[in-house]
DNA sequence: ACGCTGACTATTA
DNA sequence: CTAATAGCCAGCG
């Protein structure tokens, strides 16, 4: 992380999960990814009007570990369909073994088949 | 209020 | 396909 350590960033809605921010909106649409599939950070940020916001979703991913109900983080990859955010579970293994759980195979942290199994947060509309 | 950071993405080589 | 570079937006100190 850098010399300032992780970025406290408090909790999300301590009242709840109300809050409008961008967090949250994050949270739901991951929430909604059916099992077995996957997106990506920048269709989500693309699915809530913020294109460019892709890193955000990432970091909004960081929080998602301590929101509840749970956010199936393990289902949200980058654009290539790789696991580059499996570092940051605990352990990293973990967001692989789940995905192969459900019926999606990693090899060497990256899907295969990715574009089978990519769901698009537009379509659930 | 400004600047830095980041689980990204698109582009170029 | 991989590697390197620039651009991008929201949140925190």
């Amino acid at each position: 992380m850098s010399p300032k350590e992780k970025h406290p960033l408090k909790q999300i809605t301590p009242s709840g999960e109300n809050d409008a921010s961008f967090f949250e909106s994050v949270f739901e649409l991951v929430r909604q990814i059916p099992k077995g599939r996957v997106t990506s950070y920048g269709a989500i940020a693309a699915a809530l009007g913020t294109k460019g916001a892709a890193r955000m979703v990432g970091w909004a991913m960081n929080q998602s570990h301590f929101v509840k109900p749970a956010v199936p983080a393990h289902r949200v990859v980058n654009r290539q369909g790789r696991l580059t955010g499996k570092i940051h579970f605990a352990p990293p293994e973990r967001m692989e073994q789940l995905l192969k759980k459900e019926g999606i195979q990693v090899i060497d942290d990256q899907i295969q088949d990715f574009e089978k199994y990519f769901w698009d947060p537009n379509e659930m509309i």
